[in-house]
DNA sequence: ATAATAGTGTCTATCAGACATTATCTG
DNA sequence: CAGATAATGTCTGATAGACACTATTAT
């Protein structure tokens, strides 16, 4: 049996153990939802408005505290249904933002999550939210736009950059600047930019792309998603090599678009290979 | 100015806002730091020795708490130096650990980051840590080893794989089955898993690998490195294209290896062109 | 027919991988 | 010189990018 410098065995330890007072922060998590619009024109990202201070009437990400035994997944599952009512979405954690003063109430550290929606739902403010929509996501090489027909909302940064220094290495950082009268609340834009800099970066080595799109798709969907992502244009035929074994045809052909031309065969995703 | 349903301004809102004493998790990093073994034949990982429950005696990844009004960043830098007395080295997070249950004690979340440095200094234990030591890291397709020569300490697990599914999207994951008597501190070993999993993947589209890296070294140890990282053979041409336009030659010749053989250029690395 | 879009063929430049050859060092 | 290692040359197969051409639909 094994004894600590006081004698004790872990058992022993364990049931007189006293976690202290120290201060401990509160962790949220904040979840980037991310689908595309009706006819594929461009991605959307979903907002909550806040209903109280601070930052009451900005519009935010939706996001909540994490519970006593709940893992931070389940967390940002779970917030994520209750808020929007969403099950069925594609989730990763992106990164941990701890800032101090980033929560102008107290000590709030945050884990963030990528969720990703194959279609948008109607959603509606709840809890602390008096309002809930889906924006239009720009992200440029030099700005971010997210834009609210309908409400009339525009909240946009300009991006600059920064170098930053980690040992030997130099990181390009983007700093974003506020240019609309509308912000984000907390570091809201911070996390948009990590998270979509981690979707652009994954697109083309995951499956990541097939998460934003329904059961069943064309080619010109699919691409049109791709760019949208990326915001750049990719040959049709540099996709098709990219996607080809990771597809089906569905046998069925209807039209992508709402204009003329040929129709288009659909596809599903089947996961291709599985390399053993 | 903008009122709250309770007729409250921010700064009023923030003067009476009242914490709560809902539960709050104890979050702390973890740190993984690796280096190159003498002689660039294998990676080394820092572990230290705990010496108090709970896992009382396993080896485990330096870490600690993080402190009121501190940056994770921050705690993982200033855990490095108390710990270990490393300064200058590479820090980047990977993962934030949440599974209910990691710790016996609380309820502790662990933000893990991952260091590289490019040499070895020498270790000691402090703290609730009563020895420290550099181990030699091995991580196959099957297996990890972990061991010290010098204390004959072996650390193994078996790695088998387990799909797992999010969205549409299947993964394969690790799952690390414990082999040999002695074993990793919590859920360490989880942590080394996620960290070599994301510098493997950035190896090539970053620079990470400079940081293992004195500031001179010749083609062979950059190679030696590499290899060492990605567990697999890379042609020495293959590896001067990747690198070319990054490192610089000294003008000096000298020895890699201990053995017989023509001398070899000296090299620092240069960060390459900057793009604008 | 014409405009628009879908689907396919193919040329090319690039690049990773594989290996051969030459250069330089030790003993 | 033999053995070992470093540095470089070059062939090849794979692939992304660019564009042309054919097919199918609506008006």
């Amino acid at each position: 049996m094994l004894l600590n410098k006081d004698g004790l065995t872990e058992a022993e330890f364990l049931a007189q153990y006293n976690p202290g007072d120290y201060k401990r922060p509160s962790v949220t998590t904040d979840i980037l939802v991310l689908g595309m619009s009706a006819g594929f024109k461009n991605l959307k990202i979903l907002l909550i408005r806040r209903g109280d201070h601070p930052f009451m009437h900005c519009w935010a990400l939706p996001g909540g505290f994490i519970e006593d035994n709940e893992t931070a997944f389940n967390a940002a599952k779970r917030e994520l249904k209750e808020e929007t009512g969403l099950e069925q979405a594609y989730l990763d954690q992106i990164y941990t933002f701890t800032k101090t003063g980033r929560d102008p109430r107290m000590w709030v550290m945050s884990i963030a999550y990528l969720a990703l929606v194959s279609n948008l739902e109607d959603v509606n403010g709840m809890d602390d939210a008096d309002d809930a929509a889906w924006f239009d996501l720009f992200f440029t090489e030099d700005k971010i736009v997210l834009r609210n027909e309908e409400k009339d909302v525009t909240i946009e940064y300009k991006l600059t950059t920064e170098q930053f220094k980690n040992s030997v290495l130099t990181y390009t950082n983007y700093i974003p600047v506020l240019v609309s009268k509308e912000r984000l609340a907390f570091d809201h834009i911070e996390i948009i930019i990590e998270a979509m800099k981690k979707l652009r970066e994954s697109i083309d080595y995951s499956d990541n792309l097939f998460c934003l799109m329904p059961a069943k798709f064309t080619m010109a969907e699919l691409r049109a998603t791709y760019q949208a992502v990326m915001n750049r244009d990719v040959y049709k035929t540099t996709l098709k090599r990219i996607v080809e074994n990771k597809i089906e045809k569905t046998g069925c052909l209807r039209k992508s678009s709402v204009l003329n031309g040929r129709q288009s065969e659909e596809f599903t995703y089947t996961g291709g290979k599985q390399y053993e």
